[in-house]
DNA sequence: CGTTGGGTTGAGAGAGCTCAAGCCTAGTGG
DNA sequence: CCACTAGGCTTGAGCTCTCTCAACCCAACG
C-alpha cells in the first residue's frame, strides 16, 4: 500500500519545509501506513533506515537509563523531522513510540543524506541548524512554572486550536502526553507538574480540565510571532 | 597577515574533522590572528560571518538573560566549529567571548554554506548530526555531582594530557573557566560546584589544585572508548 | 605591600523529591 | 446500560538538598 507524494503539492509543505532557502524542486515522500498507539517506530540501537515526517500525532522519543529510570529526549509533533541526530553514525540512540495515532511521511533518498535529491540536504542542513538553536537554550530552567509554561505555550502554537474561553480569545489543545512524561521531559518529578500546573492556573495562565487545556492567546502570541 | 592552509596538510585534521564520510577534496581555511583572553569573537546579535574552527584555547558561548544573569551554553575547545547553529538565522544569538588566548581557522567558503566546496556541506550535516546527539542528551541531570564528574571527564578527554598521580596513570588539565562559569553551564551555583568538586575529591575521583586537576586514567577512558 | 577577584566554607531558608493515600476518568465486560 | 477496574491524576507530610547570604582565605598583580 504504498502512497508517494511531493511535498510542493501538501497542504502540510510550510510546517514541514518552513526553511527560507532556495527551493529547487519539490521533496519526494512516501506516506506511511498508520502507527497505532503505543508502537514503537524503532528501538534504541537500530539501525536509522530513513527519515520520516511527522504528519499527525505525536512521537516520544526517549532513553532507558542505566537505573531502569527513562528520560523523555523530545515530543516530535507534525512538521518535525525524525532521525538527523542519527544521521552521522547511523543508528538511534533512543526509543520512539507512537503517543495516539501517528501518521508519517518516509523522506525519499534520505538512505543517502539526501544527496540525490537537489536542495534536499541543504535543507537538512538548515534544519539541523536550527534545531542547534533551539535545543542549546532549553537546558536547565530553575523554576519548574518557567519550564512548563514554555513548554505548554510551545504545544499550544503547534498543536492549538482557537477557542473561546468565557469570551475572551483562547487557545485549545490536548496534550499528547501524561503528567509523568512531561516530568520526564523537562527533568521535574510527576508530583511536581501536577503542582506547577496548579498554580499556573491559580494564575490564570493556563486553565486545566485533564489532559484538556486552554491558554489566553496573548499568551501564545508572543512566540508565533518570535 | 592573511594565512591559508588546508586541513588536510594540518596535523588536526584529525580532531577537526572527525566525520568519518567521504573526503573528496581538502577543506580551505585561513588562520586567524591569535584572540586575546577576554575578547569577543562575536556579540548576540550579531551577523554571521563565517564558520570557525577553534584551533587552540577554549571559547565560551553565552547569553544574557533579561533579569542580568548569565547562561552559559557552550564552552568550545579545539576541534569545535563555531556559526552552525546561526547557520540557518543567519545571526549570533549569544555571545562569544575567548577564556585565554585563542587561536582560531576560518572556514573558506562558509559564506554560502559550503556549496562551492564539495563535501563541505556534507560534512557540516554530519557534524550537525553528532551536535544533535550529543546535546539533546545533556538536558538536566538531578545531582551535581554527576553533571559535574561528566563534564571533567569530557574535558579531560578533550584537553587532558597524560600525567602520573603518585604512580597512578592519570589525565592531568588546567580548567580554562572559573567555578562560576561551570555553574552557569551546568545550571548550578557556584558554591554547589565548590561542594561538588570537593566531594568528587573525597571519592577520589578527581584531584583538585585550583583550576589545574587530575583524573585517573581508567575514569576518562571509558568515554574515550564510547 | 595593598588590592582585587576567584575560591572556599558555614548557617539558614526554601523548594523539589519521595512516600503514601485517595480521587477521578476512561475503558471493559457483564 | 451499569458496575467495575486500572491507570492517570491529585494532594499532603516530611526529608533532603541546593540556593542565598555572608564571611574569610588565597594568589596574582601592580
Amino acid at each position: 500500500m504504498l502512497n508517494f507524494a511531493d511535498c510542493g503539492r501538501c497542504h502540510m509543505e510550510k510546517s514541514c519545509w518552513p526553511e527560507d532557502c532556495e527551493l529547487p524542486g519539490g521533496i519526494g515522500v512516501e506516506r506511511q501506513p498508520t502507527v497505532r498507539d503505543g508502537e514503537f517506530l524503532w528501538r534504541q540501537g537500530a539501525a536509522l533506515r530513513q527519515l520520516m515526517l511527522v504528519r499527525h500525532g505525536c512521537v516520544k522519543l526517549f532513553e532507558s537509563l542505566a537505573d531502569g529510570s527513562e528520560r523523555v529526549l523530545q515530543f516530535a509533533l507534525p512538521g518535525d523531522l525524525l532521525g538527523l541526530e542519527a544521521l552521522s553514525s547511523g543508528r538511534h540512540e533512543c526509543h520512539a513510540v507512537a503517543l495516539g495515532d501517528v501518521l508519517l511521511c518516509r523522506v525519499c533518498n534520505s538512505d543517502d543524506a539526501g544527496l540525490t535529491t537537489p536542495g534536499l540536504q541543504r535543507r537538512l542542513l538548515w534544519r539541523a541548524s536550527t534545531l542547534l538553536r533551539e535545543r542549546t537554550r532549553v537546558l536547565r530552567l530553575a523554576d519548574p512554572d518557567l519550564s512548563l509554561h514554555g513548554f505548554l505555550r510551545d504545544l499550544a502554537r503547534r498543536i492549538g486550536r482557537r477557542a473561546d474561553s468565557s469570551g475572551h480569545a483562547a487557545i485549545a489543545l490536548r496534550l499528547p502526553m501524561s503528567r509523568r512524561e512531561v516530568g520526564q521531559y523537562l527533568g521535574y518529578a510527576e508530583e511536581t507538574v501536577c503542582r506547577s500546573l496548579r498554580r499556573l492556573q491559580r494564575r490564570g495562565l493556563v486553565q486545566v480540565r485533564g489532559r484538556e487545556l486552554q491558554l489566553p492567546s496573548e499568551e501564545v502570541s508572543d512566540l508565533a510571532a518570535g
